[in-house]
DNA sequence: GTCTATAAGGTGATAGAC
DNA sequence: GTCTATCACCTTATAGAC
């Protein structure tokens, strides 16, 4: 059945971008060429046209769809009563996200460069949102008298800084698990805020 | 005296590593061309190659100069009597090297992927190096009783990622200067490696 | 919706003149 | 050491047949 020629639209489009998001991973975005995407999902190198008005489309369609997904799960989760529960919920979830989606996670931050400059200054707005959950957290946590920091902001990034980290060693089947690992990085988090 | 012809040995390898760094830095790796490089020196693409024998080594050049430049630098620093005085010594000089030098340190882990597996290896390995200079100062500390933490390892990579990470969103003339966000980041550390 | 063919231009690298 | 000219190939994107 492969190569059949005929109407595919419905598969079509997930498939260019499940191959775009793994090529573009590996290779990075400027050293991927339509062919190369064309012969991964098995079509000619015109027919991806079909489905993106360019290149640099198909790079911030697959940025918009990590953050709105990112921001979504998180919406999607509970909310525990304490500033300090909130942020070991927090800590575990972004791991867990984040370990559970590699490819995009290391596109939506090595790939900002390659954005025009409307397209990434939406990207920054949602990452941005994202961020701003955290502050929040700590905010709160600060007011209540849960933690004790110096600057909220700067603890935000460092926090993710550290979190998202985990993405550039860890591999499953190694030493720990992804649950070994979120306890130990939750318990260095937990610390730095002074809590 | 621009573009004369003649020999300018001396003074053209470093103008061209300055170049491809910057344009590196700025577009990546894949997206700049030889012909780029050679327009921001003031040379023709052809001359290049009197210098690098190809684009890849230059790369790989760039660093393995950062990587060994910064390994120099550590070594060159005093060593403080105390593990918790160690700790603050690295997590000061990793800042301030970091943010002195931020077009190396992002080619330095934005273009891993696109070296060839030989230079990827050797670069991994002076990399390492590094991270095994703070692993070591925690292990001493965890056996001295200075600090309290799950796993030295993992603790290393985490401060990396969280130091490192300023490069990220710092830049000069900003709400903080370089000294106030590294005591901010040392109160981090100290709290998170339970000191 | 996918194909083939093509336009228009850029790519890394080399040869040989000066 | 630098230049010009060139090779062989790849690039994004489009046009028109099916």
């Amino acid at each position: 059945m492969a190569r059949t020629a005929g109407s595919h639209s419905d598969i079509t489009g997930p498939r260019i971008r499940d191959a775009a998001l793994s090529l573009f991973a590996r290779h990075g975005f400027a050293a991927v060429s339509m062919r190369q995407i064309a012969g991964a999902v098995g079509v000619q190198a015109g027919a991806l046209y079909n489905y993106t008005p360019d290149k640099q489309s198909l790079l911030f369609d697959l940025m918009q769809r990590h953050m709105d997904h990112l921001l979504q799960a998180w919406d999607d989760e509970p909310t525990p009563a304490t500033p300090l529960a909130r942020l070991e919920h927090f800590t575990r979830f972004h791991i867990r996200y984040h370990l559970d989606k590699p490819d995009e996670v290391f596109i939506a931050y090595m790939e900002l460069r390659n954005l025009s400059p409307e397209n990434f200054a939406a990207i920054e707005t949602l990452r941005r949102r994202y961020e701003d959950h955290l502050e929040g957290i700590l905010s709160q946590g600060v007011r209540a008298g849960a933690f004790q920091l110096a600057d909220a902001r700067i603890t935000t990034m460092a926090v993710i800084a550290m979190l998202t980290g985990v993405n550039t060693w860890y591999r499953p089947g190694g030493r720990l698990s992804a649950d070994e690992v979120a306890t130990i990085y939750w318990d260095m988090v937990r610390r730095s805020v002074g809590a």
